[in-house]
Order: structure tokens, then sequence, then C-alpha cells
DNA sequence: CCAGTGATCAGG
DNA sequence: CTGATCACTGGA
């Protein structure tokens, strides 16, 4: 299989999401070495008027990346620890993206980017063009379950409980 | 259950 | 400058 460098990513975040589940996340280090995961579980953010949105509370210095076409890796830090991978969706200046949250070796967003030695440097990196991070195709997975996002109880009831996480059937 | 740990942002 | 907040995890 080969890389993705068309406009798989300009897709909206939902579509986006579950259209990455199954797909082969690729990471190449310096030294040579490569490591292949399949991605197992998503969540979509979609635009300035989901409350989960970081781009819902404007846009700042740290949502800028959110803005960039869809391909590029919006990349930040949480709880002075974590570091999360999210791939920037849809067109230009729609600030949406897709949080990895499992793979098939390792399952929590914050464990996805310390397994795959995400930094701050790979914010705006371009999976298209990238040396050391890019997804290559696989089939499309069509048994996936729905489920609401996790940890954003401040959102309010509406975008809390929208079901745009998504996670392949163990069946 | 809850502490850890630091960038980020609004407000003074 | 200060203080609150946070798309999480690992260990009681």
């Amino acid at each position: 299989m080969s890389r993705i460098s068309d406009n798989f990513f300009q897709q909206d975040a939902v579509s986006l999401a579950k259209a990455l589940l199954g797909k082969i996340l690729v990471r190449s280090y310096p030294d040579g070495f490569v490591e292949k995961f399949i991605i197992t579980e998503t969540e979509a953010y979609m635009g300035t008027e989901d409350l989960a949105c970081h781009a819902s509370k404007g846009r700042t210095p740290r949502t800028e990346t959110l803005y960039a076409e869809g391909g590029v890796l919006y990349v930040y830090l949480i709880y002075g620890m974590y570091q999360m991978l999210n791939i920037v969706s849809g067109n230009i200046n729609h600030p949406e993206a897709v949080l990895i949250r499992s793979l098939n070796k390792t399952k929590g967003p914050g464990r996805v980017g310390k397994i795959l030695e995400i930094d701050r440097s790979f914010n705006g990196e371009d999976l298209r063009q990238s040396k050391r991070i890019w997804i290559e195709d696989a089939p499309l997975v069509t048994n996936y379950e729905s489920s609401p996002r996790i940890g954003i109880d401040y959102a309010g009831e509406y975008w809390k409980n929208i079901p745009w996480r998504f996670t392949i059937s163990s069946d």
C-alpha cells in the first residue's frame, strides 16, 4: 500500500474520522527504523460551532493550525504531559480535525503521542510530504461503532452527547 | 478515587 | 504578571 497524498484529507472531520479507521499510520525515524500501526479509534472535532472543538473559543496562536488545509497535523500538549495527535481535515479556513485516540498497539491518545514520539515540532507537519510520519491506504472499514466523545464535559449536553467517537468493532 | 505537570489564554 | 483550565494517565 502507498502513502495517501490526494484530497482524502479534505473531507469533513466526521467522514474522515470514519475513513481513517483501519488505515496505516507510519512513523519513520532518522536511524532508518520504520514502525507501522493500524488506526483503531478516532474522534471528530468540527468547526467553531462545536463547543468541544478548540476553534469554538476563537482563533488564537494555538488553534491556528486547525485553520490549515486538511492533511497537516494539529499537535498540542494537554495536562502538561501528553501530546495529542490530530489530523486537520476539510478545506482551508475551516477549523476541524480528527483526534487519533488509539492504535492497534496502544490505547489512549496520551499513549499514542508517547509511542510515536510526537512533540511540538510535529504541529503543522504535512502528512502528504513528511519524511517522518504519514498515512498509507488500506481497505475501508465498515464494521465500526459510534459513541460520544471522551473528556469534554464542558461542551454542553448537545455537543457532549453527539456520537463522534469511532472505534473498530471487535468482531 | 485523585495528583501530576506545564502551555495557553483572558484579565488586571 | 497571575490564575484557571485542560480532547489524559497511572497509581491508591
